[in-house]
RNA sequence: GCCUGGGUGGCGGAACGGGUAGACGCAAGGGACUUAAAAUCCCUCGGGGGUUACCCCCGUGCCGGUUCGAGUCCGGCCCCAGGCACCA
C-alpha cells in the first residue's frame, strides 16, 4: 500500500530532524575547502515575500550542493534591522519600532524555516541588537582617529512643515511625502566616511571580480566615474587668484570663449561686487542656489545665466573672457567652473547663442571643413585642432597632452583625475539606528566615545510622536554627559548612522558572531572569508555593493581582516513577476509564500521557483506552473513507491555494464547523463531550470523503463542505483522529499551526508550515434552508426543513403565531415 | 544621449567553442480508465502545403554579409527592460 505523499507532515518532519540534529551547523576545519554561500539578509518588513524565497532558495541550492560535494559550508542568516518602516509603523499602530522589528523578525524566522533551508541558525544576528551595533560604533571610532570619519557642512533634503530631514527617497517632485510642502535644502553639519580615498582601488579592484556580472561592474565604473583632464588656471582681470577650471578637453582651450560658474561656487557673489550687475546676480545666486541640484528636476530647465561683469584671461590665446554665473553649472563635480566652449560643447552652444557669445572653432572632423556661422550644434567629437597657434594640426588625444604639459610648464595649470563618487554622508536625523558614537564638549569640540563605555545603547524609553524626527534629541537622559576628554559638561551626537553601514560588514561577522573581545576574530573571519558566492537582487548593484566593498578595505586597513574584495563570486537574480509586474500590494499581484507551502508545501514551491527560469532572469509566476512542480514531485514519489518491492532487498549495481541488455545498458547509460548533465549545470552557472529538465528526463525515462525491461535480479540493482541517483541529485532542490524517499529506501542516515553521485565514464560511453546528413546545408537524413565506424566510412555511407541520393546531382563537389557527427554534401 | 541586458511556438524556456531549432514544463486538442467527475496514464501540438505509415517549402525582431552550413560570427537598423544622466 502506497504512502500519500504529504507534504506538510513531512516537511515538518524533516525540519525538525535538522534542526534536533544540529545538522547545519558550521564550525572551521582545516581539512576541507571552506565555501561560504551568503543571500542578502532581509529586512524584517513583516513577512517573506516570493522574491525573498527565489533568493534564499537559489542559495540553498548551493549550499546543499557544495556540501555533499565535500566542502565546509557556511550558510548564515540573519536581519538587516534598523530603519524608516519600523519608525513610521510606531507612529501609524503606536507600537515601538523595537517591538515591531523583534515581532516581524519572530515571525519571518518562522517562515524561513518552513521553507526547509539549510542555515546554520545559531550565528543569526540582527543589527538592531547592541551585540551587533556595538562593534560597528567601534569600527566608526577607529576610522575617526584614521580621518575616516568625519564632520562637514552639507546640504541635506529638509521639509519645513515637519521640521526633519528626509531621505532622498521620501522627496517626490520637490515635495514632502507626508506633508507635500516644498523641500528645501538646509546646510546641516554632517558625518561622512571618506570613500574617496579608496576610490582609486575600488575602481582598479573591479577588474579582479572576475566573476561578477559585467553590468554590476559597470555600473558600479560609471558612478566611481573617473575621468582624466586637467586642472587649468584663468587669471582674473584686477585680481591676484585666477579661477581655475577642470576639464576633459583641454585640446579645446584656444577655442574657450567666455567662463560659467555654478550658482554656489564661493566666488559668485564676490566677483559681482560693485559691478552694475550685482544686483542681478544676487538674485540669480538666490534663485538658483536654493534649487536642489541633486535630482532629475532640473533636466528640462533651460540654460540660464547672468554676466558678473568681470573678465578673465585665456591664458593661451590671452582673450578676455566674460565670467557668467549658469544654472547648469555643478557645484559639486569638478571645481564648480567651466570654460566654456560653445563650438564643441552643446551646453556652452546654446548659452552662447543664448547671450551672444563668440563661437570659435578649433576641432575639425574628418573630411568636413566647419565655421562658426555654418555650426547648427556643438561638434563635440575629436578631430584635428585648427585654430589652435602652435598645437594646430594635432589629433585631439596627443593634443591633449602637449596642452596640459605646456600648461605644467608654465604653471597654468597640471594634468588632473577627477571621480563622480563623493564621500558617504551617513548622518540620519532618525531614531531607529545606531548612535553615533561621539560626544560634543564646548572646550574639546568632538569627542570620541571611549572604547570601554561602548556601546551607546539606543534608549528604548522614548516616545516616538513627531513625525519622522529623531525623539534623542528630546532625550535629555541620553545626550546630557559629560565630556570623556575633560569631564566637562557634554552633548551626546543624536544623529544615529545610515542602515547601509550596518549591511557594509555583517558578512565578516557571520564568521564569529559571538565574539566579545573585538569587532571580528581573526581566526575564525580569516577562515572562513571571502563569501564564496553572495546572491541578491540587482538593486544593490551599487549602492550596498559599493559601501561592502569600501568597509572590506577598511577594515583591512585597520587590521581586522586579510581581504580586499568580500564577495568572489556575485549572483544576481531577477525579480518574481506576476502577470508581466513585480509583485505588490498596490498592484493586487502577490502570491504569499506562505499561502503555497499550505497548499503545495516548501520543496513544491523550491522547485517552481529555480524551474521556471534561469536564476538571473526575471521570473513569471505561474499557479499552473506550479501545479506542474507538484505533479513531477508526485511522479517521483510513486515511482518510488512502485519500484520499492523489487529493490527493497537488493544492493545498488556497482559494476560496468558490459554484460547488459541493450535496453538495459541504455537506461544505464541516461541515468548517468544524468548526472553529468545535472553536475555541469549547477557547476557552470546554477542552470537549475535545465538540472531539473534533465531529472524529469530521467523520471521519464524511468516509466518508460518499467514495462520495457524484464523483470529480473540485475534490472532491479540497476533501478535501485537509479533512484539513489535521482534521489541524491534532487535533494539541494526539494530536500525534504528527497530525504523521505531516501529514508522510504531503507537508509537510516540523513541524505544531506551523502557524496554526490559521480558518472561512471564507462556507463557514459556509446556504442552507436545518429549521424545527420545534409545536402547543400539542408538537413536529408539520418543514420545510426558504429562509433568504431572511419571517417570514410561515414562519408561512404551518407553518401549511399537512399533519403540522401534523390538530392544528389552527379558526383559532389565536397563532402564535409564535421565533428564525426554531422556530413554535409556539397553538390 | 550614454552604459548594460534582452527579442526563439499560444506561454515559461532549451540548443557547451557555428553543425538535427523548439529539450523540459505549462496551456490546448484527442483518447484510455470511471456510472460520472477529479486524479492518473497514452497520443498530437511552430506556420503552410502535398500524392498523408511518408514528404516538401517557410521559420529564431528587420536588412545585408562571411561560410559547405548562421538562433549562434560580422556590419547596419528597429523594438523592449533596467541603470546613469547638464559630470565640463
Amino acid at each position: 500500500m502506497e504512502a500519500r505523499y504529504e507534504p506538510r507532515r513531512l516537511e515538518a518532519k524533516w525540519q525538525q530532524i535538522w534542526e534536533e540534529t544540529r545538522l547545519f551547523d558550521a564550525a572551521e576545519d582545516p581539512d576541507r575547502p571552506k565555501y561560504y554561500v551568503l543571500e542578502m539578509f532581509p529586512y524584517p518588513s513583516g513577512r517573506i515575500h516570493m522574491g525573498h524565497v527565489r533568493n534564499y532558495t537559489i542559495g540553498d541550492v548551493v549550499a546543499r550542493y557544495k556540501w555533499m560535494r565535500g566542502n565546509n559550508v557556511l550558510h548564515p542568516m540573519g536581519w538587516d534591522a534598523f530603519g524608516l518602516p519600523a519608525e513610521n509603523a510606531a507612529q501609524k499602530a503606536g507600537i515601538h519600532p523595537a517591538r515591531w522589528t523583534y515581532d516581524n523578525i519572530d515571525y519571518m524566522r518562522g517562515q524561513l524555516k518552513a521553507l526547509g533551508y539549510s542555515y546554520d541558525w545559531r550565528r543569526e544576528l540582527a543589527t538592531c541588537d547592541p551585540d551587533y551595533y556595538r562593534w560597528e560604533q567601534l569600527v566608526f571610532l577607529e576610522m575617526f582617529r584614521q580621518g575616516l570619519a568625519y564632520k562637514k557642512m552639507s546640504p541635506v533634503n529638509w521639509c519645513p512643515q515637519c521640521r526633519t530631514v528626509l531621505a532622498n527617497e521620501q522627496v517626490e517632485d520637490g515635495a514632502c511625502w507626508r506633508c507635500d510642502s516644498e523641500v528645501v535644502l538646509k546646510e546641516l553639519e554632517q558625518w561622512f566616511f571618506k570613500i574617496t580615498d579608496y576610490a582609486e582601488e575600488l575602481l582598479g579592484d573591479l577588474d579582479r571580480l572576475e566573476h561578477w556580472p559585467e553590468r554590476v561592474i559597470t555600473m558600479q565604473r560609471n558612478w566611481i566615474g573617473k575621468s582624466f583632464g586637467a586642472h587649468i588656471h584663468f587669471p582674473v582681470q584686477g585680481e591676484a587668484e585666477p579661477l581655475t577650471v577642470f576639464t576633459t578637453r583641454q585640446d579645446t582651450l584656444l577655442g574657450a570663449t567666455f567662463m560659467s560658474l555654478a550658482p554656489e561656487h564661493p566666488r559668485a557673489l564676490a566677483l559681482a561686487r560693485g559691478t552694475p550687475q550685482e544686483a542681478e546676480v544676487r538674485r540669480f545666486v538666490e534663485h538658483w542656489g536654493a534649487v536642489n541640484k541633486s535630482r532629475g528636476a532640473l533636466e528640462d530647465v533651460t540654460k540660464e545665466g547672468v554676466f558678473t561683469g568681470r573678465y578673465c584671461v585665456n591664458p593661451v590665446t590671452g582673450w578676455d573672457l566674460p565670467i557668467f554665473i549658469a544654472n547648469f553649472v555643478l557645484m559639486g563635480y569638478g571645481t564648480g567652473a567651466v570654460m566654456a566652449v560653445p563650438a564643441h560643447d552643446q551646453r556652452d552652444f546654446e548659452f552662447a547663442q543664448k547671450y551672444g557669445q563668440r563661437i570659435t572653432v578649433v576641432i575639425q572632423p574628418p573630411g568636413e571643413e566647419l565655421g562658426a556661422d555654418i555650426l547648427t550644434q556643438a561638434y563635440e567629437d575629436e578631430g584635428v585642432l585648427v585654430n589652435s597657434g602652435p598645437f594646430s594640426g594635432q589629433e585631439s588625444a596627443p593634443a591633449r597632452e602637449a596642452i596640459a604639459a605646456y600648461l605644467a610648464e608654465k604653471n597654468l595649470g597640471a594634468p588632473a583625475v577627477q571621480y563622480r563618487l563623493r564621500d558617504w554622508g551617513i548622518s540620519r536625523q532618525r531614531y531607529w539606528g545606531a548612535p553615533i558614537p561621539i560626544i560634543y564638549c564646548e572646550a574639546c569640540g568632538a569627542v570620541p566615545v571611549p572604547e570601554a563605555d561602548l556601546p551607546v545603547v539606543l534608549p528604548l524609553d522614548v516616545e516616538i510622536r513627531q513625525v519622522g524626527a529623531s525623539p534623542l534629541a528630546e532625550l535629555e537622559s541620553f545626550w546630557r554627559t559629560t565630556c570623556p576628554a575633560c569631564g566637562g559638561p557634554g552633548r551626546r551626537e543624536v544623529d544615529t548612522m545610515d542602515t547601509f553601514v550596518e549591511s557594509s560588514w555583517y558578512f565578516l561577522r557571520f564568521a564569529c558572531p559571538d565574539y566579545a573581545q573585538g569587532i571580528l576574530d581573526p581566526a575564525r573571519v580569516n577562515y572562513w572569508s571571502p563569501v564564496d558566492q553572495y546572491i541578491g537582487g540587482i538593486e544593490h548593484a551599487v549602492l550596498h555593493l559599493l559601501y561592502a566593498r569600501f568597509f572590506t578595505k577598511v577594515l583591512r586597513d585597520l587590521g581586522h581582516v586579510n581581504l580586499a574584495e568580500p564577495f568572489a563570486r556575485l549572483l544576481t537574480q531577477g525579480m518574481v513577476l506576476k502577470d508581466g509586474a513585480k509583485m505588490a500590494k498596490s498592484k493586487g499581484n502577490v502570491v504569499d509564500p506562505s499561502d503555497m507551502i499550505q497548499t503545495y508545501g516548501a520543496d513544491t514551491t523550491r522547485l517552481f521557483l529555480l524551474f521556471a527560469a534561469p536564476p538571473e532572469r526575471d521570473l513569471e509566476w505561474s499557479d499552473q506552473g506550479v501545479a506542474g512542480a507538484h505533479r513531477f514531485l508526485h511522479r517521483v514519489w510513486s515511482l518510488t513507491h512502485t519500484i520499492l518491492p523489487d529493490i527493497q532487498n537488493v544492493p545498488a549495481y556497482e559494476g560496468i555494464g558490459t554484460d547488459f541488455s541493450p535496453g538495459l545498458w541504455e537506461f544505464r547509460h541516461k541515468v548517468h547523463q544524468t548526472i553529468k548533465k545535472v553536475t555541469e549545470d549547477i557547476e557552470g552557472d546554477f542552470h537549475f531550470n535545465t538540472a531539473i529538465a534533465a531529472a524529469m528526463e530521467l523520471v521519464n525515462a524511468f516509466y518508460q523503463t518499467l514495462e520495457a525491461l524484464p523483470r529480473e535480479e540485475l534490472t532491479f540493482r540497476v533501478w535501485r542505483e537509479a533512484i539513489e541517483v535521482l534521489v541524491k541529485l534532487l535533494n539541494p532542490m526539494v530536500p525534504h522529499i528527497a530525504e523521505e524517499l531516501w529514508q522510504i529506501l531503507g537508509n537510516d542516515t540523513s541524505l544531506q551526508l551523502q557524496t554526490w553521485p559521480a558518472a561512471q565514464p564507462e556507463a557514459l560511453m556509446e556504442s552507436a550515434f545518429t549521424l545527420v546528413v545534409q545536402v547543400d546545408g539542408k538537413l536529408r537524413g539520418k543514420i545510426v552508426v558504429p562509433v568504431s565506424a572511419t571517417d570514410e566510412e561515414l562519408k561512404t555511407w551518407a553518401l549511399n543513403d537512399p533519403s540522401v541520393q534523390k538530392w544528389l546531382k552527379g558526383e559532389p563537389r565536397r563532402v564535409i565531415l564535421a565533428k564525426r557527427k554531422l556530413v554535409n554534401i556539397v553538390t
